[in-house]
Order: structure tokens, then C-alpha cells, then sequence
DNA sequence: CAGATTCAATAATACGTTACACAAGATATG
DNA sequence: CATATCTTGTGTAACGTATTATTGAATCTG
């Protein structure tokens, strides 16, 4: 306590939250001089107690290793210090326990903001977090219905960047077109395989189950390798006696792992295999070949998400509505081309 | 508070910290079911603010959107949070002020260990924090003997490493070869440009300081467009009219936005022009063509880097040295092969 | 000039913990 | 039986801040 002033503490809390409108110029300058004497910094953490508000969000992810996510936590970081809000970053690598623990350590430390990136099909899990006062925001993941729990949420809209991927694909003349994915423990990843699934359907082609290939939960494989997955994968799609012609993947990353994965068994990207990203990262562009992906606009999510979630949590009456879902976009670029006959 | 249990708030506390040694079976029982009921976590808040300890641990690095830093951010994480620690993420995006804010931030916040990924060389303008209490760890850069303000380090021999690079380059037969950096603004970027120039004088070459290409600071591109930048500045050496036949980065970012560029130009690498990186991130395995680079053993820089910082913010007298600094592996993929001619 | 009003700064309280000293009852000791 | 010892649980003071009510002094009002 900077009662070095000689004052008491009110006069210093005061001075120090601004409040000195009326106050005697001598007192002030006083204590404006034992501030920087000491080099006096107030107690976050006292005020915390006091308020009972913190200015801290939660961003519950599965990897900040795996590059969308990083890129994502940049961005809402930034999003968030604008705002004058911390943000603590989990990674969970898809572990539910280890997400359970966040959530308790969170909400231990009075922070009553999350943003979730990662979580099993359903919600139910947190319904009790919800009931205790937690916002939680989904963040590139569907809602499902369950905006008891979910306060507000920004993603893409998953099923139209599955379609717009097989589309392209069968436009490109492509009928065996596989699909890789890790397992498939969130509703985005089944989104996209039933949007996929829909559209060949429309196109007349019947969908191959040999095709679907999707990891075993057995893997123990974290998101931090899913390029490692993507190489497996494809390595087994492409040892089938009728191997695919083209593979759609679930992001980017496996989509590297996958055209790795190809040129070791010798085939050629674009020219033996086409393959379809999901993110667009700031990788896909550099790449060889250069990637052909979904493009998620992940700056505008970041943007949005902390606002609706900021709003929210302060009980500010926010505009728009508080679950968007944003287009995805096909970029076409060099890792898809017809098939060879 | 919990007294709903019809019991003092200090009879509370012991059941809370297990110190039910000797108490009556019956208190317990009560206690508990009450804790049930409200299902009532004890506020982390109030205990940091009574204790004057907090568990949690700042991480200043450039940006988590670089995978190299997202994946050291992780494994650190991951390491601290099997001490009880969490970790505040912080991106600086090397900008100077920003950093500044983040340390009185997290000094606000009792935060008292600091593990540093990114700084300008001299480590001045933290030598207040380190005077008030601030534990400041280096991570992924040398010290310089400011041993009192950084009391612990966990690195690679950035020197060795330029060398290692060089000398392979050397050995393939290359005579001209270039440089790329971003603003060399940390000590390790210097270092690795020395390491690289004496090794070209051991073997009587005489580095051509065109070939030296540095981002100026003015760029204004973050660590989250380190591929944007090499692009750029091997379009520049490639379009000199002796360009070089062969160039050693600061990162594998670097390297894949090098590989495009060169690319774009109408170079192939590496048949005319071997690129070499720094860090071996998960990608530079899987990329095309895969990189040759430079090794920085990151799971066992975080496992260190934790370790010893905690170990001197609680006081406990660790083992080894506080300062250590380890091999970096050189990596031969298909990136360099000789020169054309 | 007495009483009412304004002004500047302070004292008291609470936020939810933990640590420590202490109280009341039970049991043992001489 | 009086005292000492143990058992089990309680009361209270901090930690550093923000808010509210309160003081004492100075100025104004009729």
C-alpha cells in the first residue's frame, strides 16, 4: 500500500481510477509522487476479488501447433486486447478430460468467458458450466441446437464447403473421390463428410465406404500431428485395389500429410491424385503444388466471435444475431486437375 | 462461502486443503454433502490475493501463427501444466511497445515468471522488472551475460548451427551463397549471420554482402507473414545478375516462402537452388521438396525451459546449470544438392 | 453571525480465502 | 477431585482494492 503519500487509501484509489475532478492539486501531485517513486502497479488480482470481474477470456482449442489454430489464437488474442481482455489459451489435443479440467480451472479463476474451438458432437458435457454463469461462444463449430448452452457462436457453413469441394472435384471429371479425416469427434468434421456424401449422391455417383477413411480414436494422435494422419491415410486409400482418383480431407494440414504421403508411393499431385484442403492457412498458398482448399475467413470469425462474446458477458445488447454463420469459398489452385483418363 | 453447512468458514477451509486428519466423521460428511449440493469451488481469486502466489506463468513470444512458436507454445504449456502451472500466452508480433504492455500486464497480474521467446538484442529495458521480482527465463536465445536480469536459458548454439548449414552448402560445391532474414532485431538472427559468414572465410570464400538480403523494418510484417517475406527477398537475390546458387534462412517459414518464390521465377530447388532453414517444424518433413534445415530439439528445450524456471521461482535448487545451450542437428532432405555447373 | 450548504479527504466495510491463536468439551493423569 | 492434555472446532486478522457513508473544514445564505 502506497500510503507513503501520506494520504489515505481511498485518496489513492481514487486518484488512481480518475477520479480526481475535484480534488486538491497539492494531494494530487502528492500522490502522483509516491506512485512513481515506488513504482507502485495496483493489484490486479485485489481488484478481481473486489469486483468480482475479470478481464480474462478462455480459448479452449485443440493445438495451437497445428497452424489454423494458431493463426485463429493470434487473431482472437488481438480481437480480445482490444477489448482490454487476457486471453488464456488450452490446448486440449481432443482430450475430453483434459478439456474437463480447463473448464474447472477456468471457471476457479472467475473467468466466465470461453471460447470453444474444440469439443465432442454434443454440448451436454458443459450444460453444468452454463448453469454456474459461463458464456460459452463455439468458435468454427456448429451450435446443434443447443443455445442453452451455447451463448453465441461464428462458423462456416460446413456441409456448403464440403459440397463446393466435391463439386469442383466431380466438375474436374473425378467419380472415386476418397475422403480423410481424424476421428470423427466433432459435428464440424461430420458436416463435411455428409455434405460430401450429398453430393455425389447428386451427381449420380454412389458413395464408396471403402473411400471414407477416418482414424481410429485408437491413434492417441493429437492434433499436433495430423499431417502425420493425412500421410497414413492416404497411404491405405491408395493400396486399395480400386484406389481414388481424388481425396477431399478435413484441413489443411492433413492435406499435406496426404500429398506426402502420395509421392512416397509414387504418385503425382495433381496429376495422379487431385486433393482438396479445408482452412486455406497461409501454407496452402506457398506450398507445392499450391494447394486447392476451402477457404475459412478466419480474421472476420476472430473479429466476431470476441465481439459477440465481450457483448454478451457484459450484457451489452450486441448487433445481428448471435449464432452467424459465415460462407466458406473454393480456392481453386494447383493441387486438383481431371483425372488421368 | 459454503457455511451452509451449519460450520465455520475455517472448518470449511481444512476439508478444502485436507486437513480433515483429525476431525469428527460426522463434520466431514456435512461439509462435504454441502460442497455437493452448491457444488462450490473455492475462488482461485481470493486464494492468489491471500497467498500472494499465483500459479501461472507468462509466455512472450512473436506469434503462436508461426508453427514453430505455436508448437514450443504447446509443448510448454503442456510442460507447465504438469507443475500446476498455467500459461498466458502473449504475441508480440516483435513489436517493442506491445511487449511492454504485456509485461506490466502480467506484472499487474502477479505473474512473476516470464519465459521470453523474442526480444531486441539487449535485454535493458527489462532490467526493471527484473528488479521487481520478475523471474525472466530466455527461451530460444542467448543471453549475452545479462545473468542479471535473465536468470535462466534454455537455447540452441545458434553459431553452430549457421555453421553446420553453411559448411554442408560448402561441401555441395557452392560458392555463392545467400542469406535471408527478417529485421535482424533478436540476438539469435545475429548470430546465426556470423556463424554464417566466418564459416565462408574458414573455407576462403569471400562472402558477397549482396547476397546478405535482410527485410528492412519498415515491412511491417509480423512473425505470422515469415513466408510472405522470404518470398520477397529471394525474388530480389534471384533477379541480381549473379544471383546465388544456394541460401540459408532464419526459419523454415522463411524457407517455404523461398521455395515458392524461387518457384515463381521459374527456379527449381533444388536443381537450381538449394535452400536450407532453421528449426525443423513438423512441415519441413512432409513439404515438397522436404527440407533440408537446421534441427532445434524443442520438446526438450520447453521440458528444460519449464523446469528451471519454476524451479528458481520457487526457490528450489535445481540441477544443472542455470544456463544451457544445445546442439542443433543438421538435417539432409532433398532441398540442396549441388550446384548446376 | 448562526445555520445551511458545499467541498475535500477519510474511515469503514466487503470481496473469499488462509493461518494462527484460541475455546469448549472430553479424556487422561497424579 | 483438581489439573493437565488432547480433540475438535471456532473467531479473527490479514491480503489490496473499490464503494459508500461520514467527517471536518470552508464557504455561502438571509
Amino acid at each position: 500500500m502506497a500510503k507513503r503519500a501520506g494520504v489515505s487509501v481511498s485518496t489513492v484509489s481514487n486518484v488512481i481510477n480518475g477520479r480526481h475532478a475535484k480534488m486538491g492539486a497539492r494531494t494530487l501531485r502528492k500522490v502522483q509522487e509516491a506512485i512513481d517513486e515506488l513504482n507502485y502497479t495496483p493489484s490486479a488480482v485485489a481488484r478481481q476479488l473486489k469486483s468480482g470481474q475479470i478481464k480474462m477470456l478462455g480459448l479452449v482449442v485443440p493445438s495451437v501447433a497445428n497452424p489454423f489454430w494458431g493463426t485463429a489464437s493470434q487473431l482472437i488474442e488481438k480481437a480480445a486486447l482490444k477489448r482490454g481482455y487476457q486471453v488464456l489459451i488450452c490446448n486440449t489435443e481432443r482430450d475430453p478430460e483434459l478439456e474437463a479440467n480447463y473448464f474447472s480451472s477456468l471457471y476457479a479463476s472467475s473467468i466466465r468467458g470461453i471460447i470453444l474451438g474444440s469439443s465432442p458432437v454434443s454440448f451436454d458435457h458443459l450444460s453444468e458450466h452454463a448453469k454456474n454463469g459461463m458464456i460459452i461462444g463455439a468458435f468454427d463449430r456448429a451450435t446443434q441446437g443447443a443455445n442453452d448452452i451455447v451463448s453465441c457462436s461464428v462458423s462456416v457453413d460446413q456441409t456448403l464447403g464440403a459440397r463446393l469441394a466435391t463439386r469442383h472435384l466431380i466438375g474436374l471429371g473425378h467419380k472415386r473421390i476418397g475422403f480423410i479425416s481424424g476421428p470423427i469427434g466433432t459435428s464440424s468434421r461430420t458436416a463435411r463428410v455428409e455434405g460430401m456424401r450429398s453430393e455425389l449422391e447428386k451427381a449420380g455417383l454412389t458413395p464408396d465406404p471403402d473411400l471414407i477413411w477416418v482414424a481410429s480414436n485408437a491413434t492417441g494422435f493429437g492434433d499436433s500431428h495430423a499431417a502425420e494422419l493425412g500421410r497414413t491415410g492416404i497411404r491405405e486409400l491408395l493400396t486399395l485395389d480400386e484406389p481414388p482418383t481424388a481425396v477431399f480431407t478435413v484441413n489443411d494440414m492433413y492435406a499435406i500429410g496426404i500429398c506426402s504421403g502420395a509421392r512416397e508411393l509414387g504418385f503425382r499431385v495433381p496429376a495422379d491424385l487431385s486433393v482438396v484442403g479445408f482452412d486455406d492457412i497461409l501454407m496452402a498458398k506457398v506450398m507445392e503444388p499450391p494447394l486447392t482448399t476451402i477457404r475459412q475467413p478466419v480474421e472476420q470469425m476472430a473479429e466476431l466471435m470476441v465481439q459477440k462474446l465481450i457483448d454478451t458477458l457484459e450484457g451489452v445488447e450486441g448487433d445481428g444475431d448471435a449464432h452467424v454463420v459465415l460462407r466458406p469459398e473454393l480456392m481453386v489452385r494447383s493441387s486438383t486437375a481431371a483425372p488421368r483418363n
